[in-house]
DNA sequence: TATATAATTTAGGTATACCTAAAATAATTT
DNA sequence: AAATTATTTTAGGTATACCTAAATTATATA
């Protein structure tokens, strides 16, 4: 069994390398809130039991060892967030801090019953994609909020998740995975979308449209 | 927030208090599988955060604050094992080995919503009390099994859970707290029990029975 | 190209929680 | 009471995972 550090350094690797480019030492410690020199050393570690490549000053690439690994995390912590927000209800914004500590000591077992129970879902209550038990992740085409222009509708596809405030805010609008809603307006100059919900206004600024990611975009007739 | 080796600890010393008298490091340190020395560390530790009462040689006692978080810890696990067992299927001999790493992790808000969905029960899978959010302890009058009498007839009330073998070698009898079931004979010079569970008949070992406490203790007429 | 800046790694230190082996203390037996 | 045995504690060591500070290596600027 692997540490629990080990394991959030895997999963880290592992979202950082979707995410855009090389993964480097920097990034890696910052992202995981610890100094540089930490990275380095698990980095060693990781190296050691062929989890991660790594070549000095080069950036880390997980193996395929290493990869299975970080999606078997990334499917409990998931399926943990759809299951406390479907059968206990707990509040879209506080899944993610209570499956980060569930992810490491839930069992295999309780995994398969919690995705029975749900159904087999393949998505978290964010949108993020459930891998399922061989690691293969779900396709998911979605774009930026921000790209979208007056007069267009879409649904929500994938909200960020590392900001309980901010989901609280997208939750004031109903904003959740599988909500519809059509561009009003945008504002000229990076400024925010007026869009309308189920009929209902709301402005929604640049910095929080960046964290929404849509799907199903289509022109609309302005009514 | 302690360690959850200390937590560990605290619950044991609970356990072991509870049992029977004095709880030595030697005590201790078998129960929790590691070697007198460590649990002298341990000890000296939770003294300095006045969790535990300890005079050399003289074994440990819990301190009301480290009492309340011995309870705090006791009903996280018997609520989990509750929850594990009714909402997801675990079978009753699986249900501690996962409540032990769950119970140091969980939330107060998983927890409270767990009990409201069980609807605040005083026991758990094995009939073991589950202390209130106040570290009340719901009384329980039982007594063991071997003090059986020929016709009796009985409640199972509780059963001892750490050993998953028997558990599973009791579920085969459907011998679950609230089962009700009569003596039909005790072998003479301590020898097995021959009882009556719902018309069927089963012969239960003394060494088993140790394991096993009713309640509702009733003289009844053979049929 | 030389130098300044930034990123990464090494070296050495902290805290937790375990271990073994030896010393100290207590309890039991002769 | 002395000697043996058992228990407990101290002393010193291991592994994990973090830290700071200094050294190294790479990159960017003059």
């Amino acid at each position: 069994m692997l540490t629990q550090a080990a394991e959030d350094y895997l999963k880290s690797i592992y979202k950082l390398q979707e995410k855009g480019g090389k993964v480097s030492t920097g990034i890696l410690a910052e992202y995981l809130d610890v100094k540089p020199a930490s990275a380095t050393g698990m980095i060693k570690k990781l190296k050691s039991m062929n989890l991660v490549s790594h070549e000095r000053y080069q950036g880390v690439t997980l193996t395929d060892a290493g990869k299975a690994i970080a999606l078997e995390i990334i499917r409990h912590h998931r399926l943990l967030e759809l299951y406390l927000f479907k059968a206990l209800g707990v509040p879209w914004d506080g899944v993610h801090e209570e499956a980060e500590k569930l992810e490491h000591v839930i069992s295999e077992d309780v995994e398969a019953r919690m995705d029975a129970f749900l159904g087999y879902p393949t998505a978290d209550p964010h949108g993020s994609p459930i891998p399922d038990k061989n690691g293969v992740v779900p396709k998911t085409i979605s774009i930026p909020m921000t790209e979208l222009q007056n007069g267009q509708s879409c649904v929500v596809a994938e909200v960020n998740d590392n900001d309980s405030a901010l989901l609280r805010h997208l939750g004031s609008f109903n904003l959740y995975p599988g909500t519809a809603f059509r561009v009003i307006e945008v504002a000229p100059f990076e400024g925010p979308f007026t869009i309308d919900i189920a009929g209902q206004q709301a402005v929604i600024g640049r910095e929080v449209a960046k964290n929404i990611f849509v799907s199903n975009v289509q022109e609309t007739d302005i009514v």
